[in-house]
DNA sequence: TTATTTTATGGAAGCGTTTTCATAAATTGA
DNA sequence: TCAATTTATGAAAACGCTTCCATAAAATAA
């Protein structure tokens, strides 16, 4: 059926070795047989096959990109969609593809990594955020492959082959916490992703660390998980700031769980800040344009995936481990927080 | 180095083929020698080298999305994001894998595609938006892949192996410009995405025909590319709104580009809607939390990705076409439109 | 019991490349 | 001019599986 290196050695009266040969570019071939082969596949329509290419040889240009998160809630966060394309154009340059990975089940995604490893199938791995009591990382470094976590992952872990690029979350929310502070805000309520993943905990830990340090003994009752999506954050929301009258601020640990919070203050006629203020975290595009346009940190989730993608194939190349990096993020402050001392 | 299949026979002591068989679970094959093969693999921890089944099988069960855009561009929009996480979960149910293609050259894109349809590396395309004067679809045809198409593609392709699934873009522009005329606006602008997609041309070409059919020569000048990001709807925007004063209202055809719109507006000190109004499309999650709350039209993205990836599925395993089909959308009156017989 | 069918297994030929090694021809050096 | 290199090419062995075909053993039918 299809024109094999073969058919194609056949029809140009050489050996296969050499249509390879060709194929490669391998210098020790005469121009005239070059050609001569080279025209004979163009009659014939010829294409390599790539499984038999990656079968007998380095395997494939792919990297994996892996959400730790159930597809459906990453669905609903900007973030990994502009992860993903910055991580898509780096590799575009590179001439390398990306296949994607969503998983629930660890196990499951542990065993379909290394067996793409195994199998050659791929060169490298992005992790996009890391569970907490993960075995991921552990197990995935004994495959020698590199990886870039986007975002903490356990630090017991030591591998050559493991690098992360990150933002620091902790002290952030250690200075969104002080912020709110200063505007004479003390019931601060926090809604938080779920705590199964290093970036959730950081940024929640931060708030309770300068609370604490702030001599205010942190209420568990006012943080609580909003989900991945606005709807689930609207719910939390409705709860905590029904359930506790006395706040005076949250802080949101993503805009898209502001966005909860916005349409649930909007739903208990609760104006914003007047009523009620607003942190949030990341800057979408439409973070600015809200009403009120929200107070948030810059993440540069562009960058992020950029750096991640450009680490992880310099690791591919030399083979030399690149430094952990941590990017810097910048307060927008708009109007969604009310400074109290002035009411 | 690594175990084989070979390894293991030798092991267990059987032949290669019983090895292959107990892997692939063909019935014939006694307990015994199953569990004694089995526990030997285990041992050895073996993992199959899907390249070389791929190679003498029926090679990878993996489907291959296509972006038509830059990444770049891609990545500002929720729309794509929301559709890939949407397919994801199918291909997940399916256990298949996804590989991501962003590309702006066309001739490369199906040279890519066509040598990985060639090397039995995908069994199936789902196309994100097609675009004008594309020979992909035509010479895609031919390799006898089913492929899906989000939107619309040119209808003079015919082939057992395409089918799409879309939103009635073209009537969806009709009825907002119709909205508009009754409330009252005459001056009505437009920003829309790159005309070299269906989906451009349609959402444009409806309004500029409801326009025609009520006795309004639309303004060339009035319809502007507004790119693909916020910043270029922005700019456009800008530009449109200083030149033509006499402008009422303006259909964004993107609530991202809406939001370039909000953001001109704001610049100009221009108040939505009392001085311009906005009509976007798609409604993403804040949409309806903007200031003021943005009228628009619900796009069901994430049945669009079900849907088509439900199609090639079924397409794929009983090679038989699928029907076209054009998903429901509704209006969301909100109230980035004023009523002009009231002001 | 013998002939016939079924079942479990092994041997070996693919799948379509790359790559090592060998070899014949061409080039160089003296 | 003849030995020593270099160069272009071919043969064949991987790469690690699947699968067709053959066969011996076991089960069934007569």
């Amino acid at each position: 059926m299809k024109p094999t290196i073969q058919l194609v050695a056949k029809k140009a009266g050489v050996s296969m070795s050499t249509v390879s040969r060709v194929m490669n570019n391998h210098p020790a071939v005469l121009p005239e047989t070059r050609s001569r082969v080279l025209s004979v596949m163009k009659e014939l329509d010829y294409i390599p096959n790539q499984l038999a290419r990656g079968l007998s040889s380095n395997g494939f240009n792919n990297i994996l990109i892996i959400f730790t998160r159930s597809s459906t809630q990453a669905a609903d966060n900007p973030y990994f969609g502009n992860i993903i394309s910055s991580i898509g154009m780096v590799a575009e340059q590179n001439d390398y593809d990306l296949i994607l990975h969503s998983n629930n089940n660890e196990d499951s995604e542990i065993e379909k990594a290394v067996s793409m490893i195994n199998s050659k199938l791929i060169k490298g791995i992005v992790l996009l955020s890391s569970r907490t009591n993960s075995k991921f990382l552990e197990v995935l470094a004994g495959t020698r492959i590199p990886i870039v976590v986007i975002g903490k992952y356990d630090p017991a872990i030591q591998s050559e082959y493991i690098v992360s690029v990150d933002t620091d979350n902790y002290q952030d929310s250690c200075d969104i916490g002080k912020y709110l502070l200063q505007m004479g805000h003390t019931h601060i309520g926090c809604i938080h992703a779920p705590l199964n993943h290093y970036v959730a905990v950081d940024r929640v830990q931060g708030l309770k660390d300068c609370l604490t340090a702030h001599q205010i003994t942190p209420d568990k009752d006012c943080f609580v998980d909003g989900g991945d999506t606005v709807d689930t954050a609207y719910m939390a929301a409705l709860n905590l700031l029904c359930s506790k009258r006395e706040l005076t601020a949250i802080f949101a640990t993503d805009d898209i769980k502001a966005l909860g919070v916005y349409k649930a203050a909007r739903s208990m006629n609760l104006r914003i800040p007047e009523d009620i203020s607003v942190f949030g975290h990341n800057d979408f595009d439409f973070s600015a344009l809200l009403t009120p346009p929200l107070t948030t940190i810059r993440v540069p989730i562009h960058e992020l995936g950029m750096i991640s993608a450009s680490k992880l194939f310099s690791m591919i190349k030399s083979q030399k481990r690149e430094v952990n990096q941590m990017l810097p993020t910048k307060m927008q402050f708009r109007s969604s927080v009310a400074n109290m001392k002035q009411l």
